[in-house]
DNA sequence: TCCATGACGGCCT
DNA sequence: AAGGCCGCCATGG
């Protein structure tokens, strides 16, 4: 569990908190993938620690952190075996105004969020 | 320490 | 277009 300070990493101490910075800044209706998300942060290559940042998001922070508009970069909403979770996203991403076509995608060239360059 | 496992992504079939 | 492989990085057994 702990982690060595003097160990360099590319995923810091407060990189979840970083993350939840990030989603939050994504606007209603709009989505972002969770390598746009890392790349966001500095670091390209850790797009499956978004979403282990996102799973490990506490019940009581999902009213504030849009965690549902962070998709894959396929355009589609990812899960292994929680098709629970998978479901309620797409609902609250439905409930947002976002289109899903016959094959489960979302228009990303069309919805994708980049963020602006100055906070 | 080695190995399997992920809310991922890019490339190749 | 869809699916399979493999590379990434940190975790947990």
């Amino acid at each position: 569990m702990s982690v060595d300070p003097n160990e360099p990493r590319v995923v810091t101490a407060g990189f979840n908190a970083r993350v939840y910075a990030a989603v939050q800044r994504v606007p209603h209706g709009r989505v972002a993938t969770y390598g746009d998300v890392a790349t966001i942060l500095g670091s390209p290559r850790v797009a499956r620690h978004v979403g282990w940042a996102l799973a490990a998001l506490d019940s009581d922070r999902h009213g504030d952190v849009p965690w549902h508009r962070i998709i894959n970069g396929r355009g589609r909403i990812s899960f292994k075996g929680d098709t629970v979770r998978g479901a309620r996203q797409r609902m609250l991403l439905e409930a947002e105004g976002v289109v899903f076509d016959e094959r489960d995608r979302v228009d990303l060239e069309r919805l994708r969020w980049d963020w602006p360059e100055a906070d």
